[in-house]
DNA sequence: CGTATGATTGAGCCTACTCAACTATTGTGG
DNA sequence: CCACAATAGTTGAGTAGGCTCAATCATACG
């Protein structure tokens, strides 16, 4: 199965031309992956499943067993809140690895759904096992990246319970561009966003109209441009400013286990 | 060095009679922990750094070389706002590894305050390579607690940026009830609450105005009491209910890998 | 006893919310 | 190919909840 020719996926599955999976790509920036760490995570990729846009994959409270790299397409994870409110906890996107963070519990914990048709893998995850047995290094990586992600989520924290709307919106946008990077090393200030604005609003704790609003008033400052369903970033310098952004994806510290030689046996 | 006597660390220290750390003890909750593994965790709290209430330990920016065990004592993660706000972000007692959500980076992203007197063990980054390379069980549980972790600030996150006052509320009382638990078996409805409201406001995205007058609401509807700087939870499944709460702590997933004898190896 | 810290209470304001109407765009079936 | 429906975005009006400011009360400590 390959991707279909969609602005999303093309994005990211023509940007850094190899053979490789999205997945030992995503890992691949942050350190050279041997042969032996490469076949364990290609045993990660075996089955496959395709997703519909807007299809329900797995709602909250079912048994989670499996994990799923995201193969190509975008999907999020959400919870509902009682009140009648909904909370979209983070946008997942090719070489992803989905329900990392709730690896902990024996049921899903958030519902995931694909926000546009895509390609997914899942893996039970008793596969991690051998990872961590035989793949120190990779399992110092995988642990290093799961700090990181517990990082941009403090940072969501932060600038979705402390900020002005615009200021959450600048920081969703920058932190997807950050992201998006990352794999696409081409990549402009322009990106494709599969999130409409009432998702948008439920990633930052706004209401739909706020959030169209706070758009049109970026706009209008010249901070954003819209332009086919695409934003483009015309003063990012700014933004930055506006959220007091840091970049997670670019830099990793990774010394406290490469630098150790007994760790590649 | 031994922790005085003071309620907020006999609570913890008194609890559950043996010699072991905090921090064996709070692993030890989710399975057996051998001998090797002991004596790695050992390990790790060679060193000692004696802190007194208010202090600063590290601050945003500075190099982040070390990790740390707390011995006991409590003490909080926090981050400044620009527009003049402040973010807590998780608060730390005896046996909880500070440092682990910010591994990735070589700068310290939040800033550690003491709130309490209190003990604490800096390690270097580097000893958890060892770890990593001779014991995969440990590092199992030890990825399964960080993915805990991040299950945890969703929880936050949904809570603080899309509930009540009142809800916020309950769901931080709750939580921090739930973890005590985990050191402490025999610990009732009646518990210490070393942060004032201003804290309490910072780390659930209020006023301590708010706080204070959601507080008194909150006893008045016989949802909770306060006395002596303590914290009674009257009615503990309103109070769920209320935040619709799920305890992290009590329960982990833990088959995945204690299921593997390739790993006991 | 005086000072510092923390908690409480009142008054007024402001921001983002809801409700609602309307426009724009996309997709589908006759 | 067009008409209609469905989805998404925009804009206006009024409201409510939590904020700030400020004064007062309570407690702990030197």
């Amino acid at each position: 199965m390959s991707a279909p020719d969609d602005i999303s996926t093309r994005q990211v599955c023509d940007s850094d031309e190899n053979k490789d999976s999205g997945l030992v790509r995503k890992l691949g920036y942050y350190m050279d992956i041997t042969d032996l760490e490469r076949d364990l995570l290609a045993g990660l990729e075996t089955a496959e499943r395709s997703v519909r846009a807007n299809e329900e994959i797995f709602v909250g409270g079912g048994r989670n067993d499996n994990l799923f790299v995201v193969k190509y397409g975008w999907l999020y994870t959400y919870s509902n809140v009682p009140d009648g409110g909904r909370l979209l906890v983070r946008v997942y996107d090719a070489g992803d690895v989905i329900g990392m963070s709730t690896l902990a519990f024996d049921h899903h914990i958030v519902n995931l759904r694909a926000a546009t048709e895509g390609c997914i893998c899942p893996f039970p995850k008793t596969a991690l096992g051998p990872l961590m047995k035989d793949a120190p290094r990779l399992t110092a990586l995988w642990f290093t990246l799961a700090a990181r992600e517990e990082t941009v989520l403090v940072d969501t924290l932060r600038a979705t319970s402390r900020m002005r709307p615009d200021s959450r919106i600048a920081h969703l946008l920058l932190s997807l561009h950050a992201r998006l990077r990352i794999t696409n090393s081409r990549l402009t200030d322009r990106f494709r966003l599969p999130l409409n604005q009432t998702d948008i609003g439920d990633a930052v704790g706004l209401s739909n109209v706020t959030v169209s609003r706070t758009f049109s008033a970026m706009e209008s400052k010249g901070l954003i441009e819209r332009c086919d369903g695409e934003i483009i970033l015309t003063d990012p310098k700014k933004l930055g400013q506006l959220c007091d952004f840091h970049d997670r994806y670019s830099k990793m510290d990774t010394s406290w286990f490469l630098g150790d030689p007994a760790l590649l046996a």
